[in-house]
DNA sequence: CGATCTGTTATTGTATACAATAAAGGGTTC
DNA sequence: GAACCCTTTATTGTATACAATAACAGATCG
């Protein structure tokens, strides 16, 4: 076992535990405005971008750009083309219906391990959340965006604690903020106070440290998510 | 000259049906590059490596070198230090367990699917390929090499079957050859042919397009597979 | 007309120089 | 001799010029 070139001392690699999108300068500010570019809904699902326009967008030049494009690619806000060429991802009903789909089965585990593995700090700090997401539920108006945050962060502390890297970064990439958030637009409070309920069943669960029924209350609570979009959806459009 | 908006008519982006690695010229040769040189066995777990240094290695610039760090960081056979540094991953027992277990998880719910999608003629070409490796195992010595490309191809249909552009862009992560490969080389002649079997017998299910059955034998195929190297890997090292 | 060929333009890919940052080393002070 | 600061070096990040390639458009020929 002769570590003939491993032998550095100080700069150890550090384990992924869902520090998500780590970017330093440049590409990180690159990554944000083509995402708020895309948000904004200046930007019809099916057309063409450029690096040049990209990189005109965010101010930055075309090698973070590039950069900001694979990770976004990942995230599947952008396409490419046979040649290469970059558009704005078209979100069929079936591209939403799979993403939850995907994110019931891995949440799910992450909600079984975490189950398992949760300690009482944790357990508090998930409360502490979703008390924030109630009040942003009972605000009149709702506060749909510090809804949104407590809920991502509520479901980010469920993905640590199952302490699988690899789940953690595939989930990452699933849980696509912009299209979590067009999905809660659409929903009405009723939904959201559902929502609401459902983390606290989750928080029962955790309690109890029962794996099966944590994992089948973020089952429903995912599935009833992608279907109070859809409805929603087909109401409106 | 604005077309600003989706005036692009012949171009048109394509669905990313699980074609893993599409990097063009010298990205892809930097990937593939690196990627054998991480496998050869001379890049020590957790030792230092610089994007100059992976630059001639692969014989091109760092532009793609950077590129293909990306990539090979997704499929984390590459980390990074808090100060971005580049080392070669070093996957513990439990590492590979958890990748298992994510795949289990996720070709389980392609095999469902696949189960119920699959045409006789894609049936045919899982016969033709299990044939193939069949015949790898039966050579004198096994070809192992022939086995795992046919074992790769064989798992890809199931994947491509399932018709979910994410989730084989995340198998696609998961399943890291290398990782693979390591473990295919403590296979006994029993375990690759046990796992010939297991194929024959997907197969069998999928002609009964019996998605329960389908699932069942990929978990168990898979969950195998980790044990045969877990227990290998601990008796040889 | 319609197809095809060809030059032109638009777009992405690659190399390279330079900038920013972090690590390493070495000397000074207490 | 241990902690601190400063200089030097190693390494990654960014911009930019140029190369390669694919789409476009106009001309040519059937």
């Amino acid at each position: 076992m002769h570590m003939d070139r491993a032998s550095q001392g100080r700069d150890v690699p550090y384990l992924p535990i869902a520090d998500s999108h780590r970017m330093s300068g440049a590409s990180d500010t690159a990554y944000t405005a083509i995402r708020s570019y895309l948000l904004s809904g200046n930007a019809p699902p099916g057309s063409q971008l450029t690096e040049d326009r990209l990189s005109e967008i965010s101010g930055v030049s075309r090698t973070p750009v590039r950069e900001a494009v694979r990770q976004l690619e990942s995230e599947m806000l952008l396409v490419r083309s046979e040649s290469k060429r970059i558009f704005v991802a078209d979100w069929s009903r079936d591209d939403i219906d799979e993403m939850f789909t995907l994110r019931q089965m891995l949440e799910g585990h992450a909600a079984e391990r975490a189950a398992k593995l949760l300690g009482p700090a944790d357990i508090e700090q998930l409360e502490r959340v979703n008390e924030e997401l109630h009040q942003a539920v009972d605000q009149d108006p709702p506060d749909v965006v510090r809804f949104l945050d407590a809920n991502r962060i509520f479901h980010e502390i469920i993905t640590n604690a199952a302490r699988s890297p690899r789940l953690a970064q595939v989930l990452a990439m699933l849980v696509e903020q912009p299209v979590v958030l067009r999905t809660a637009r659409q929903y009405s409070v009723e939904d959201l106070r559902q929502s609401a309920r459902d983390h606290d069943e989750l928080i029962a669960a955790f309690k109890a440290h029962d794996a099966a029924w944590a994992k089948s209350v973020m089952g429903s609570h995912l599935r009833r998510a992608f279907h109070t979009f859809a409805d929603a959806a087909s109401d409106a459009d």
